[in-house]
RNA sequence: GGCGCCGUAGCCAAGCGGCCUAAGGCAGCGGAUUGCAAAUCCGCCAUCGCGGGUUCGAAUCCCGCCGGCGCCUCCA
């Protein structure tokens, strides 16, 4: 079996071949932190987070990075607004993003470089560059000469003359070419800026990432990540400078996921199109508002509404590379999804008496243990799903299809449960048992690789929980009392009752559960 | 205007030339189960935007049209 990728620089889906013989180094363009985090900026983390899970399950070795941007002028601008320094800024926003992503599960990130972290080695990047002649300084700042990088324009699939064609006045109009970019700015008084050979200043968007997915994952390296929005000019620059500088690919893989969009008018979070007239704008805007109102704002507000893994299955549940359609009303809908998987696990562990969440599960394919033998269909049926997971997977990450083979291997458990009365009396069918743990081992393993199901979800929390879930025993209790007594008149007006309240009660083979929803 | 993406059931969504008389989820309908429910299971529910073409064969490739969207502004 093969992993195929989609690779922006080719436009055709490749043979994955890391550079390094099973090693596989991944950089992913950060925030900008300057603002809270909203849902958009979850979309890459939960992504490449998965796809690193998935690399490392494949057996490789794998290095995940993500950037900070705690100098830029949205930075210097914000910070102003609200008084504080660029430094305070970016600690409590990074902060904020660190919060937002352990929330969503994405635990596996190796390095968070910090641009302002790394001004030295941008600034001998940038001096390399010039010497090689590919860029000049200019009264205090530093540009890329485009017209210098024979294939400039590669990524995007733009020629430097359709950019000349298309160009806007520049504010610039020193520049030898309006598409030539920063690589360093000079500093205006008041603005955060670092001793340079061209003078006080701070570093250009670009020349960070070159200089921090470089120095972790080496001048060649495997996969860089990203929002669509970023291709151009963000990736078509860092490519341009990286291998002017080196004179080596930059990046074997590019791969580009689609944005969070406000229920299809506009991505959410985003600037409104400068082509489009006014009338377009305020819808786009009103979508904006009405769509995302929660999460469009800051996935922290959305967190208040949902659990962090609905909204982490909801993005895993189409295809990376295709734009998702930001809604209360979807996410909702895919937490109904969800609950039949808790369901089944609470199913699990009433049988089995085993914690579902403490299993121990292989984390590398090569130590999957092997399933039972018996039974033979039931087996079979298993393996066929955990096989289709996997094409899924393979087939350039196709996470949306991995989760339906995620449902299916849910409803052949649960049928398998009915079929052998696990809840009653073939508990003590110990093939059976065998097969159904077997199962759900697999179950947690695949889940594992999506990053979901690994902890219980967090129930609402009250002091009075304690004692809620006693009294709700004791309705219980009198209740089983009332039906063994016939007296289904008092029994259904309790449940009625407890319905009222948000609680419902499950009358099972081996006795009553109680749920509060 | 330039470059590019998308259009599959009521809604979301997989599908990348034959395994598709098209996964899966949500909603809906019928049934099993249940004292009745809940939960679960079984079954039903699309010919793939429209029109041409290529091919033995197309949702899948090509052309045109219609509709939606992105980038071309330091937005992930």
């Amino acid at each position: 079996m093969t992993l195929r990728v989609y690779n922006t620089l080719t436009r055709t889906k490749e043979e994955f071949q890391p550079v390094v013989p099973g090693k596989v180094g991944i950089y992913l363009c950060g925030p900008t932190v300057y603002k809270p985090a909203h849902i958009g900026h979850m979309v890459g983390p939960v992504i490449f987070d998965t796809i690193k899970r998935y690399l490392t399950y494949c057996g490789y070795e794998v290095t995940f990075v993500i950037n900070i941007t705690d100098v830029d002028d949205k930075l210097i601008n914000r910070a102003r607004e609200r008084g504080m320094t660029v430094e305070e800024l970016a600690r409590e926003m990074t902060q904020d993003y660190f919060d937002n992503l352990e929330l969503m599960g994405v635990e596996t990130v190796d390095h968070f470089p910090r641009a302002t972290e790394h001004i030295a080695e941008m600034q001998q990047m940038i001096s390399r560059l010039i010497e090689k002649g590919y860029a000049y300084p200019l009264e205090g700042d530093v540009y890329f000469e485009v017209t210098k990088d024979e294939d400039y324009g590669k990524l995007s699939r733009r020629s430097v003359e359709e950019m000349l064609a298309g160009a806007r006045v520049e504010a610039n109009e020193r520049k030898r070419n309006p598409a030539d970019f920063a690589l360093w700015k000079k500093s205006k008084p008041g603005e955060p800026a670092w001793d340079s050979p061209w003078g006080p200043g701070r570093p250009g968007w670009h020349i960070e990432c070159s200089v921090m997915s470089m120095k972790y994952l080496g001048e060649t390296f495997d996969i860089h990540g990203g929002g669509l929005d970023l291709l151009f000019p963000h990736h078509e620059n860092e490519l341009a400078q990286s291998e002017s500088c080196t004179g080596k690919p930059f990046v074997r893989y590019w791969l580009h996921n689609g944005l969070m969009q406000a229920s299809g008018a506009a991505k959410v979070g985003g600037a409104h199109d400068r082509h489009g007239d006014l009338v377009d704008q305020l819808a786009a805007q009103e979508a904006n508002k009405l769509a995302g109102s929660k999460g469009a704002d800051s996935v922290k507000g959305l967190f208040e509404v949902f659990p962090p893994e609905t909204v982490r299955f909801f993005i895993l549940s189409t295809h990376y590379r295709s734009p998702i359609d930001f809604s209360e009303e979807r996410i909702a809908e895919i937490g109904k999804g969800l609950e039949g998987f808790y369901r089944l696990i609470e199913t699990y562990q009433r049988i089995t008496g085993k914690d579902f969440y403490a299993l121990e599960t292989a984390t590398r394919r090569n130590d999957s243990p092997p399933l039972p033998e018996e039974p033979a269909d039931f087996i079979a049926e298993v393996q066929q799903l955990r096989d289709r997971f996997f094409e899924a997977m393979d087939d350039d990450f196709n996470t949306g299809g991995a989760v339906g083979t995620l449902y299916e291997l849910r409803r052949a458990i649960n049928a398998f449960v009915n079929q052998r009365q696990l809840e009653g009396a073939g508990r003590s069918d110990r093939q059976a048992m065998a097969a159904f743990e077997a199962a759900m081992r697999l179950l947690k393993e695949l889940a594992n690789i999506l990053g979901v199901f690994r902890r219980p979800v967090q129930k609402p929390a009250g002091a009075d929980d304690e004692m809620v879930g006693r009294l709700l025993d004791l309705l219980v209790a009198i209740r089983a009392e009332a039906r063994k007594a016939k007296n289904f008149a008092m029994a259904d007006k309790i449940r009625d009752e407890l319905a009222k309240l948000n609680v419902t009660l499950e009358d099972r083979p081996d006795g009553t559960i109680w749920r509060r929803n």
